[in-house]
DNA sequence: CGATGTTTTGACTCGGTTCAAATAAGGTGG
DNA sequence: CCACCTTATTTGAACCGAGTCAAAACATCG
């Protein structure tokens, strides 16, 4: 029931990665026709792993499709740690020594672009440039993820984990207006949400089942509509992130 | 049967904080110098908010007792996101905006020091200063916390997470000399593990029950002697960070 | 010595897993 | 455009790991 994106016919353009940014910070032509110019663009099917080593990872941007975060246990259990969505940077990291990280890999055919000159460019801007702070606020969210994942799969039930997930991927994906109406592209295969969200396939599949039955999501074609928000949001205490408010915080 | 900290009767020294950041770059006289000469102490008490608003929170560093980065769910569900440790830092932030971050909670009778001398010192240096080099892969060795708290939370057992845990604290205290012979503090109630393991108090104890049966551990006046660690870490997949290879990579 | 918090034990319940098999959807080549 | 193959989704039944409830046994401390 969950379709796949299709192959990329043609080179996507920055804007999703653009549109994620300008939510954060003033974005201006300049930075605009920066991000437009990154030239090393490479298309990558499902299963491939985008990052490999992390210590030599080189950054890039996700144009379009999804990947994740995985670690793996070496009797094959996989955990998905988080989800990296159009938009979203690969290895952006502004520390010199890179975070403990995961192997990332594409979960869906995508698009990425080196933005090594986008980070050098970045690192020679004062602290207060909004293009900086734009990026800050990316990684900040980054870290968000993770510890929402934490209290997932730590003190929520199955339903309440599925719950609080959509929202998060509602709330990420909006940023990047790939949601209107409350309805988004949702091509994960229900094995992928069972990785991530802790739980068994078969779970996973009742769980959707009886979301389906409430009458809070419809989920077909590889496109889900949340019909209560509120209710969710409550369901799970889902809580959204205020980047706005740690921008007036730095200002 | 697990004993808690005693109050401090003295202020405690900033030999800890060294001595873990000793491990991750060249710390000499000067730096050492820096560290001892912090000023502004502060004692507290098991159950106070070491850091309450993320935002305007003041870097610290912890030179004795356990605190918890915490998160609560609206109906009263806590989960612990991961443990801070004497040496520790307290919001060292490197990053102008606050990550998604939680309170910070004693565990025990704790004692810190403001750090933020520290930190107006250290953003003056170049990138490749040693103390610089080591608080960065402080920040690094938090995140990998946190990812290994994702994976024990979403893919392994009870008896496996528990394991996990332990070896990770072993690791840790071992890094600030606190480890002596396979045997370390562990101020830890069950209700406390409960809340960093996911697992309700009573599972934790038959757990550890368990586990002292199986002779891996022993657990007494607050102090925890891992018996075979090569078993626990076999059992639950536990591999050693490797910062070191970090700092090469760097070079 | 009582008061309070922590650990321990037993009996029962339940959420979620496992195993197995059927059904549906997509993708491919003839 | 259909036949076929593969990969997802769905369903049922049995099982088990971990939670819940309740009470007892210990510790610690004023």
């Amino acid at each position: 029931m969950t379709a796949r994106y299709r192959a990329p016919s043609r080179r996507a353009g920055p804007q999703l990665a653009v549109a994620r940014l300008r939510r954060y910070g003033a974005i201006g032509a300049a930075e605009e026709a920066l991000i437009g110019s990154l030239e090393d663009w490479r298309p990558d099917p499902p299963g491939v792993e985008l990052i490999r080593d992390v210590r030599s990872a080189t950054p890039r941007l996700l144009l379009s499709g999804w990947a994740a975060k995985v670690r793996w246990l070496s009797d094959g259990r996989r955990q998905i740690v988080s989800f990296v969505l159009p938009g979203d940077g690969l290895a952006l990291h502004q520390r010199p020594h890179p975070l403990g990280l995961c192997p990332v890999m594409a979960l869906t055919p995508v698009q990425t672009v080196d933005a090594a000159p986008l980070i050098r460019a970045v690192t020679q801007l004062p602290q207060t440039a909004p293009l900086r702070q734009a990026l800050d606020v990316a990684a900040s969210l980054e870290e968000v993820w993770v510890l929402d994942q934490v209290i997932r799969l730590g003190r929520l039930a199955a339903y309440e984990r599925m719950a609080h997930l959509i929202m998060e991927l509602r709330w990420r994906l909006t940023a990047v207006e790939l949601g209107v109406g409350d309805q988004f592209p949702f091509p994960l295969t229900q094995e992928t949400l069972a990785d991530a969200l802790g739980l068994s396939i078969v779970h996973v599949n009742r769980t959707l089942q009886q979301m389906r039955r409430e009458k809070l999501i419809e989920l077909q074609n590889g496109r889900l509509r949340v019909l209560d928000p509120v209710a969710m949001a409550q369901l799970c205490d889902f809580r959204e992130p205020q980047p706005q408010t740690w921008l007036e915080a730095a200002a």
